[in-house]
DNA sequence: ATTATATCCTGATCGC
DNA sequence: TGCGATCAGGATATAA
């Protein structure tokens, strides 16, 4: 579930690994990961890595012939993690989905589940689709109001629409709710302005702390270098369904939503307004 | 137009 | 101890 802060975390571990490093050879062991487009970004290098919503992206930059650039964008959905290898032996084949042999040493794109996604793209501005990003001075607390103005969606679905905000999952859905107190199920459209604003800081904040942690390992994320994030100490109720509420000592609950968990305070986030 | 549901996929866990 | 059933969820396609 690498969501904003697994995904920056993995992002800025690879970016002093990887810029610079041509591309020398490509090998794709999943089929649905199509290995005929992948193939061509052969002999280009890497010219900057960072994170493009839930998705790693690496600018690529052909250094013979006509100047070009192109993008190789790696979205790990559930359980793909990229690691990086000074190894020449040969990798832990289990899992192993692409191979990514650089001029000094490979990257590795392991995925049991097999959601993940690569894909090329010449342009990144060019999709609409795609929502605002909370780390980005754009967006502000009226930019928050004005994309929630109207949804009748609970928030906790709303936050996960990745066509409104990018980045958060089902984790720091149920976090941000939490610090923001405000009840999950409450329609997106119907926060007062004071409500609005509090979402609004809550949603930065709680993504911020998460990315100085290196994220959260729940169960499968692992950063560049296979090692685990810090966050899940921090988790106030994602998976502590029966337990205390650490800042009321009430119980936390679970609920289902959109047949995914959520889980809350009901004495630090009431139902009513 | 908006919102809800089924689907993909496999490892881990659960109950008998 | 073994084994089938269930759960986990990001995003898309399809249905309502």
């Amino acid at each position: 579930m690498p969501e904003l802060p697994e995904v920056e975390t993995v992002a800025r571990q690879l970016a002093p690994l990887l810029a610079g490093r041509r591309i020398k050879r490509v090998e794709v062991l999943d089929a649905k990961l199509d290995a005929g487009a992948l193939g061509q970004v052969q002999g280009w290098t890497v010219a900057e890595v960072f994170r493009h919503g839930k998705q790693v992206a690496l600018k690529l930059a052909r250094t013979r012939g006509k100047p070009a650039e192109q993008f190789l964008l790696v979205h790990l959905r559930m359980t793909g993690r990229l690691i990086w290898t000074d190894s020449t032996a040969p990798p832990e084949p289990r899992h192993l989905r692409v191979r990514f042999v650089l001029d000094r040493g490979s990257l590795l794109f392991y995925d049991p589940r097999r959601f993940g996604l690569l894909t090329l793209k010449e342009c990144l501005t060019d999709d609409s689709s795609i929502g605002l990003d909370p780390m980005t001075p754009s967006f502000t607390r009226q930019a928050l109001g004005g994309l929630l103005a109207g949804s009748r969606q609970p928030l906790k679905t709303w936050l996960l629409r990745q066509d409104q905000l990018v980045g958060i999952g089902n984790i720091y859905a149920s976090e941000i709710l939490f610090a923001a107190r405000l009840h999950p199920q409450r329609p997106a459209g119907a926060l007062s302005a004071d409500e609005c604003a509090r979402l609004h800081r809550c949603v930065q904040a709680v993504l911020k702390l998460a990315v100085k942690h290196c994220g959260t390992t729940f169960s499968d994320f692992q950063d560049a270098h296979g090692v685990t994030g810090r966050f899940q100490r921090l988790l106030q109720v994602y998976g502590r369904e029966g337990q205390l509420c650490k800042t009321c000592g009430g119980e936390i609950v679970r609920l289902v939503q959109q047949q995914r968990s959520t889980f809350y305070c009901p004495v630090c986030q009431p139902a009513g307004q």
